[in-house]
RNA sequence: GCCGGAAUAGCUCAGUGGCAGAGCGCUCGCCUUGUAAGCGAGGGGUCGUGGGUUCAAGUCCCACUUCCGGCUCCA
């Protein structure tokens, strides 16, 4: 029966031809019986090391250092950690538990609320199941047998899955131990590999992310092969957790939130200074390419909001005031304002494209659950435009979006995803347009150069867009720009331009923002910096430390010095030892100290300390100078 | 909005039914200092708000507010 087949085995860089039985199990081609491989892949198909070779020509194993692999190894705990809350909890029933980027989850319908104190003796059960190193095994079954096996064990929310899985796709469970779950797989090989594990936290979720369904509790986690891998992705988190910009804005005093206004930021001189700093660049950028700044109303009335379709779509999210007979909304965006100013006059397409710019503060009533420091607020501004544009010009202002972008972004040295999302399934307007519009897209993109990622049918129903990822000095990514094409406000606003021939034609509405919300825009960057400012940016530049009171005129003479010069500096002039005023220097996170002590006073001169330490001593005036260059925009393709 | 947790001095936090605390910051005094914390004293709190239980509540219970972790949503 058994018939020998030829395998090209991949593993890693190596490969290697391997003669066997097609009977058996793919574990049988893993050279030495390496027990870091964790499962393989024949085609596009990730599968159980316990599964036959069958006719497979080629054979890639995979490890944890396999994005595949981690997934494999990641969904492994999470039945893991359900078969101990199973022998902790035998009343608890299976939600799903899938893997995530950097762990797993898995939601469970328990009697009671597990708080976060149940995670080490849920750990513990982990880590007895590990030490059992259980053989996990695959099991095809038919629907009725599955729906029997679940029912049996009184998991509904399983026998709910099955009933959603088509007719035709094969049903399998895993078992472990006296522990079975509902699952595609595949799953590493025996317990015993999920060496090292870490429950991190535990929240509600609701069944199916529905909020009418019931809602479950979910336990996050997260496992490595070793306890170093382990150790280090924990060491990650919390150098995120010393980045986290609420701390730092507290630490810092860059900014503050009040039980006063929920949502609403209160900016502190230093934060402040950041903030205008990054909205002054978003500025001067668009000005160079052509685009003016308006001001626009922040409170409408009813009929304003009725007629841009905000009334109906977008109520929920704004705040309404009901002013003696008059009903009023305060502005969400700025679009509709800006349809109404561009509706306003007679246009020629001569005029086109108009690139209208506006700062001004928007309001949306965000769900009090939402609210999460600078990164989601109630109050915010973005460095909003909207183009209007002939339809024939879209390619050509898209292209210089994407310019704008790499340049604003090149400043904080942050690289920028793409994501492409084209026409919905619910689509308004016509065929031809939206092809059209997507075709000058992604020849926009293309011209760019840059890979970008197609998400089909999830752009807005009225016109396609381009989301926009910016990547942190940590690697994570935060969705901050976004283009949008517009063919139903200038419908809605009845919007028109005289062409050439004398026809007139409905301008296309391009909505962009650069930065996206400056008070998110300056929360990432609190985080990508750690706080750590680069000169330019810094709120507080240079602090003067005299050495002792003596010095202390002189330190203030250099301050007045430094302030004419154009840089922001204060001296601290405390009657404390040198080393305490360096230690609060570094912790307030200033770009340089500038020391002055006996010796630096009689001779006009100054000993600089950067963030990397002593760097020497310098001529007063010299230093100025030299400071004032290093502090200036970091401009390179002005 | 929903689930779970939390709220004590300006900040970070201890206090587990019986006199409200520490470190830092702040004020004052002493010290006059050479590259990450000098010494001493002082001031500072309706223990988030309102109700309840109790002889007695920062502590236990309920409601509300806000924050944190998620869900949902999203710039």
């Amino acid at each position: 029966m058994a018939e020998a087949v030829k395998v090209l085995v991949q593993s890693g860089d190596a490969a290697e031809e391997v003669l066997v039985e097609s009977s058996a199990p793919l574990a049988s081609v893993v050279p030495g019986e390496d027990p870091a491989v964790l499962a393989a892949q024949i085609g596009d198909q990730v599968v159980d090391l316990t599964r036959p070779v069958g006719p497979a020509a080629t054979v890639r194993l995979l490890r944890f250092e396999d994005a595949e692999g981690r997934r494999v190894f990641r969904h492994s705990s999470a039945h893991l950690l359900a078969q101990a809350v199973k022998r902790l909890w035998p009343d608890a029933q299976l939600g799903t538990g899938p893997a995530l980027d950097d762990g797993y989850y898995y939601d469970l319908h328990l009697p009671e609320p597990l708080t976060e104190a149940d995670l080490a003796r849920l750990e513990q059960a982990m880590r007895d199941i590990v030490v059992e190193s259980l053989p996990i095994r695959r099991e095809e079954l038919t629907r009725e047998a599955a729906l029997q096996l679940f029912q049996a064990r009184g998991e509904s929310f399983k026998q709910q899955i099955i009933e959603r899985i088509p007719e035709g796709t094969a049903i399998s469970v895993y078992r472990q131990g006296e522990f079975v779950d509902l699952c595609a797989g595949p799953h590493v090989p025996n317990t015993g590999v999920l060496a090292a594990i870490k429950l991190t936290s535990v929240s509600g979720a609701y069944w199916r992310g529905d909020e009418q369904q019931p809602m479950m509790t979910r336990v996050y986690g997260t496992s490595f092969p070793t306890a170093e891998a382990l150790k280090a992705h924990l060491d990650r988190v919390e150098e995120a957790k010393r980045r986290d910009h609420r701390q730092l804005g507290q630490q810092l005093g860059l900014f503050q939130f009040r039980d006063e206004s929920p949502g609403f930021v209160f900016w502190l001189p230093k934060g402040l200074k950041l903030f205008r700093r990054v909205e002054a660049l978003s500025r001067w950028l668009q000005e160079q390419l052509g685009y003016e700044e308006v001001m626009t109303p922040w409170i409408y009335k009813d009929t304003l909001w009725k007629r841009s379709g905000h009334w109906d779509h977008y109520q929920d999210d704004m705040f309404l005031i009901d002013q003696r007979e008059e009903h009023l909304g305060v502005k969400p965006m700025n679009c509709p304002g800006h349809a109404v100013l561009f509706g306003s006059t007679v246009r020629s397409y001569r005029e086109l494209p108009v690139k209208w710019a506006e700062y001004s503060p928007l309001s949306r009533f965000e769900r009090s659950g939402a609210l999460h420091g600078l990164l989601r607020v109630r109050g915010f501004h973005q460095d909003d435009a909207h183009l209007f544009v002939r339809p024939q010009q879209i390619q050509e202002q898209i292209r210089e979006v994407l310019e704008l972008i790499d340049r604003l972004y090149g400043l904080f040295g942050m690289q920028v995803e793409v994501v492409f999302s084209t026409r919905p399934q619910d689509y308004l307007g016509d065929l031809e347009t939206w092809e059209d519009a997507e075709r000058q897209l992604s020849a926009a993109l293309a011209d760019w150069g840059r890979p970008y990622q197609l998400n089909p049918g999830d752009g807005a129903f009225y016109g396609p867009k381009l989301d926009f990822n910016a990547i942190d000095s940590l690697g994570r990514r935060w969705q901050t720009s976004t283009v949008q094409l517009d063919y139903q406000m200038p419908l809605r606003f009845d919007l028109s331009y005289t062409e050439s021939d004398g026809s007139r034609v409905r301008p296309v509405m391009i909505h962009r923002a650069i930065l996206g919300s400056v008070e998110r825009f300056v929360g990432i960057l609190i985080e990508h910096y750690a706080g750590d400012f680069p000169l330019w940016l810094a709120p507080l530049q240079a602090r003067v430390i005299p050495i002792t009171d003596d010095e202390a005129d002189r330190g203030r003479e250099m301050v007045r010095d430094l302030r004419a010069a154009g840089i922001r500096a204060e001296v601290d002039d405390r009657s404390e030892k040198l080393g305490k005023k360096i230690r609060d220097g570094q912790l307030d996170k200033v770009p340089v100290l500038l020391v002055v002590g006996a010796r630096e006073r009689e001779v006009g001169t100054v000993s600089v300390r950067s963030r990397a330490g002593d760097s020497g001593v310098y001529d007063w005036a010299r230093y100025v100078e030299e400071l004032v260059q290093q502090a200036a925009l970091p401009l390179a393709r002005g």
